[in-house]
RNA sequence: GCAGGGGUUCCCGAGUGGCCAAAGGGAUCAGACUGUAAAUCUGACGCGCAAGCUUCGGAGGUUCGAAUCCUCCCCCCUGCACCA
């Protein structure tokens, strides 16, 4: 019989302390012996506000995985219900709605996509994915003031930092609706408390005030106690925005943010910033990590950390394939001469999904270089191209463009260029790339 | 509803009749330097290859000429009132 209880790591705690990972918790040294006592059931929210999720949700997404392995049983809570009414938890402005059929599309995808992070099958703590409309649709508005809406205090809500930004800052105000989000995920922590004994609720820092109002909530309504634990929001050493890219969000969903872009985007971390990541982010041991970073510091140039950073998170994310797609891409463009490439490469590449164009030869007369390669995503207009052909930044099959060449888009795609009759890659500054076939 | 304040190009934010496609900062893109880093310097940054076209919440109007003045409308903020 004892054979098959779970056991849990006792270290789970320490462990996500030395990854940097544990921005606040409640209850203090409790929760690491409660921890430690055994199998724990725990949550975390993903609210649908778009179809897919980004990499700024990888850190509680990872960290439910990374309860699972230490033996609890992990919760990935879709915000159905929460979701069509937005969370003003540090928003600097009210955000629109969007419409229930939308938010219920998008549920459904992250739902998948949750999914493919954490274990199902593995008895007792095998994970669950659950959507708090299930309980919050059906409930009407009179039950939920006096069920839920009794249990709060105005004059302590508006002093939550959460709100509080929105609440003092001249020209922004906030909503009913907004002001209500946290009702509804309190109620999420009390609903899971009962439905499935769920003690613990996880989230990034700007989560703290939700999460610790529902544990407020829990215990008033059934007396239990719970707790939380918030996890460090990713900065980056130069202040800017985390998971952004010139071409926008960094998303998980293959259809949006291709494993080469993917990985190509952890590749680009700044020395600053990447060991940290490979804590936050990957698999790696602790131990592994700081062996690299010494590794880095005795070699001179370039680190190897962002290559591990890159290969371990491509993997994570978009599986063994996704990477060696990536890897392929990487090496044919930056490593090697693709001029050398063959055909079936060149196929390759274009699979593993190296932005690609067709383009019909009949087309390109009369067509300048510049709505081209805008077409083609290369740049956000047209201005940034010439600007990059002033600078012969532009190049087709390795040979410069110039700005003269913008109206010449016959010559520069000329059919003795091609490669293997067809394809032409292009070059536009030092790491865009996009793959041509003209026919 | 009343009173006051406000809506400017991705963001912040100047601009109150021509010199405004609109200062400055941030973000972003490109070049140099590098390691497909960082920092720094340089250039670009409404759209368009260009001629040119379209902007300053919306619609009208005054004027040779408006982001700037007038009218109406929409939205936001602050206070008061309403909450029988």
């Amino acid at each position: 019989m004892v054979l098959y209880m779970t056991s849990v790591d006792p270290q789970l705690l320490k462990e996500l302390q030395g990854r940097g990972l544990v921005a606040q918790t409640t209850g203090g040294d409790a929760l690491q012996e409660y921890l430690s006592g055994a199998s724990r059931t725990l949550y975390s929210g993903f609210d649908p506000t778009a179809d897919s999720l980004h990499i700024g949700h990888l850190v509680p997404l990872l960290a439910l995985k990374r309860f699972q392995l230490a033996g609890h049983k992990p919760i990935a809570l879709v915000g159905g219900a929460t979701g069509l009414v937005g969370d003003p938890s540090f928003k600097a402005q009210e955000r629109k709605l969007n419409t229930p059929e939308v938010v219920a599309e998008w549920t459904d995808r992250l739902k998948q996509q949750v999914s493919r992070f954490i274990d199902f099958e593995c008895g007792s703590i095998s994970a669950e994915v659950v959507n708090n409309l299930d309980w919050v649709g059906g409930m009407s508005v009179l039950d939920f003031l006096r069920d839920v809406g009794k249990h709060f205090s105005i004059n302590n809500m508006i002093n939550k930092e959460s709100v509080k930004q929105r609440i003092d800052r001249e020209g922004e105000g906030l909503s009913f609706t907004e002001f209500t989000y946290m009702l509804l995920q309190s109620l999420d922590f009390a609903e899971l408390y009962q439905r499935h004994g769920c003690t613990l609720q996880i989230g990034g820092s700007d989560q703290w005030g939700n999460i610790t109002s529902g544990i407020d909530l829990t215990r008033r309504l059934h007396g239990g106690q719970t707790f939380g634990l918030t996890m460090p929001l990713v900065t980056k050493a130069d202040g800017t925005k985390f998971g952004k890219t010139e071409s926008g969000t960094v998303w998980l969903d293959p259809a949006k943010t291709s494993p080469y872009a993917f990985y190509q985007f952890w590749l680009n971390t700044a020395d600053a910033d990447v060991y940290r990541f490979l804590r936050y982010f990957t698999f790696m041991s602790l131990a592994e990590i700081e062996q690299v970073e010494a590794e880095d510091r005795e070699r001179e140039g370039r680190p190897e950390a962002q290559r591990r950073l890159a290969e371990e998170m491509t993997r994570l994310v978009h599986g063994e394939s996704g990477l060696t797609g990536a890897e392929r891409i990487t090496a044919a463009l930056f490593e090697g001469d693709f001029l050398a490439l063959d055909e079936g490469d060149l196929e390759q590449l274009k699979l593993d999904g190296l932005p690609f164009s067709l383009l019909e030869r009949s087309a390109l007369a009369g067509e300048p270089l510049t709505q081209l390669l805008v077409d083609a995503g290369m740049a956000a207009a047209g201005k940034q191209v010439k600007d990059a052909l002033g600078r012969e930044a532009v190049f087709i099959n390795g040979s410069p463009k110039s700005a003269e060449d913008n109206m010449r888009v016959p010559e520069c795609f000329a059919p003795e260029q091609a490669l293997h009759g067809r394809f032409y890659i292009c070059r536009l500054g030092k790491k865009k790339y996009h793959l041509f076939e003209v026919r």
